[in-house]
DNA sequence: TTGTAAGTTCGATAATATTCGTACTATGGC
DNA sequence: GCCATAGTACGAATATTATCGAACTTACAA
């Protein structure tokens, strides 16, 4: 199981990194790892088929949100918080902690 | 001249928003509009054409990024900073203070 | 009223993404 | 070795987006 190729913090993009976040499903891998640390693969598909959710595991990859390791036979992936940090203050932390949809008649 | 129809700030929806920045063509009137507090839709297009331009700034109007109003002839656009903030507390900073791509080699 | 400048809307085309089934690969247990 | 598990890679269908020309609308000015 060769590691997959990450890309270093310095080539972390912009664009890249608001696009993948931008879609409800790997928004919502990317909050729930911000609460386990690690998770694999399989404890984070909504019961969405493997081949969709291996889609969006790359494109977070890709976008330097998620590293993605193989330990035994699963594949464990980590949110790079410091790493996005360091690039994109702030930003992680302002996404985390936007408010969900507001029910029609909140705020 | 109608006037556009804005999402009110309880509408905002975050995965739209994040889309919407992440194209560097409408990241690029983000960034501008942060700066001038009212720009025309020709003072910031790139020499795109102008249907394009339209199409840029309805997906950011529709996001709830940017006001547009009509003034005599032209539009005038703004950043509805206040609203965004209040929505998504530190997004929009974290998004403008950025650092653009890294060149090869720096950092 | 005629013209012009500023943008929008429409429509077509091309480029990208998403979804998901199927086949494949690697690892660990028996 | 053999089998099950976890996930990737590929391929195809579908959907979404971007781009831009052309026609249209509005406001102002001469």
């Amino acid at each position: 199981m060769r590691p997959f190729k990450h890309p270093s913090a310095d080539q972390f993009n912009l664009e890249r990194v608001l696009y993948a976040l931008s879609d409800p499903v790997r928004l919502d891998i990317v909050r729930r790892l911000a609460d386990v640390e690690q998770a694999s693969c399989g404890e984070l598909d909504g019961g969405r088929p493997k081949s969709s959710m291996s889609h969006h595991f790359r494109v977070l990859r890709d976008a330097g949100l998620v590293r993605t390791q193989g330990v035994g036979t699963t594949h464990m992936n980590s949110l790079r918080r410091d790493e996005i940090d360091r690039r994109f203050p702030g930003l992680l932390a302002a996404v985390l902690a936007a408010k969900l949809e507001a029910p029609p008649g909140a705020d």
